[in-house]
DNA sequence: CCAGAATGGATAGTCAAGCTCTCCGTTATG
DNA sequence: CATAACGGAGAGCTTGACTATCCATTCTGG
């Protein structure tokens, strides 16, 4: 297929397809003549992993790419879920040194008494939550820290069943692509699910009318 | 305390305090004569909240405006949660109309299996998840989308920790504002969670070794 | 009380991200 | 063979979030 048909098969305008080749997001397609060049279906199916990333995902190009990158290389399933990780965080804003120093000491705490083992190399996904927790800290919300066990074992939860749903793709060739969808629209669902969750339990035990401020 | 304690104090340069003030998400201080005021410690922690929002909850400023408006109305505790979540899910991806179908009646599935009211004004938050489900549907993910059930049972769980901490404040002043708080931040600490869980459980499951794709 | 620093306010400039537009010489196609 | 489409490269555009510069006051320390 040509640039019109990959264009209108993926729903992604020509410039844009063009402009994702030039930040080598798309491999080039097969040449047919020096200037003219053929795409395939994994060209498509290349064009709505990039959308589903930045769309739904919410990640910028840039880690997209990286994203990509690790997907394309010949590392380990569990190497280039880490780079996933690493990108969904994003780089974690700063907080001040002593809420930190607090966050990750309770952090500590409940990696512990889950018995989860310390991923060493700290990286960006131990950052963004050091942060947040520090940020919660800051800002007096203390019931919402000292609820952080019950967050973990719920959590252990959810990813018992993440777990599964990749477990669970023995459909051989693109695993690892699998791996990295189920991860990006996994948080999203998830969220999306507890927003409606909260809207009725909340309903259910504040009785959905509450003082006026 | 002046412009330059009121940067210091809250960690926000001082040409940035102006544009927030500018931009109206910063209430101006109380004059003192025609072209001096005075802030207060209220707006030292407004801006602790602005960069919360922002650097922690990711959410653009236009955003961060509209959930502070809400939060200084006097709207209803419920309804500026509305808010909050309408703006934490952002404008949703636009997907296939069929897949969209399809999502949404997944979605009533689940909806119905646990006893959950519908709301109607269908608001950003579901029309978010339908396009994350939709999206998924047509990445190929049917192994997620079969989970959904378990997710949302989980997700009650979690909604119920979460009402949990909101309902323990009585602190009077500023419940909404924490509550919104508690929103924000709580996503984004159950997903730092969740991706720490995956890799435990992934380690355990797994064994941590796998073929290379 | 007065010189120099700081303040509030307004306007313009900057920078990155993510496209979108315009050309242009080449290639496919009815 | 005329004309439409293609690929490639460059410049331009828009939005978001600041940052820098002025300037006419106002505060403050000696």
């Amino acid at each position: 297929m040509r640039m019109a048909e990959l264009s209108a098969e993926s729903g992604v305008p020509v410039a844009t397809v063009k402009y994702y080749l030039r930040e080598g997001l798309l491999p080039p397609g097969e040449r047919t003549s020096p200037n003219q060049a053929r795409y395939s279906p994994a060209h498509v199916q290349r064009l709505r992993l990039i959308r589903a990333l930045t769309d739904v995902g919410g990640l910028p190009l840039a880690s997209v790419g990286a994203v990509l990158t690790a997907i394309d290389g010949d590392e380990t399933p569990h190497r280039t879920m880490g780079v996933v990780q690493e990108e969904l965080a994003g780089p974690p804003p700063k907080v001040s040194e002593e809420a930190a120093e607090w966050a990750s000491a309770l952090l500590q705490d409940v990696v512990r008494e889950n018995g989860w083992k310390w991923h060493e190399p700290r990286g960006a996904t131990i950052d963004n939550l050091v942060a947040a927790l520090a940020t919660a800290k800051e800002l007096g919300q203390d019931k919402l820290t000292e609820r952080l066990g019950e967050y973990a074992r719920l959590a252990v939860r959810v990813a018992e069943v993440d777990v599964g749903v990749v477990a669970g793709l023995t459909s051989v060739d693109n695993i690892i692509e699998a791996g990295v969808v189920a991860t990006v629209l996994g948080d999203r669902i998830f969220a999306g699910l507890r927003h409606l969750a909260q809207e009725q339990v909340s309903r259910e035990v504040l009785g959905g009318a509450s003082p006026k401020r």
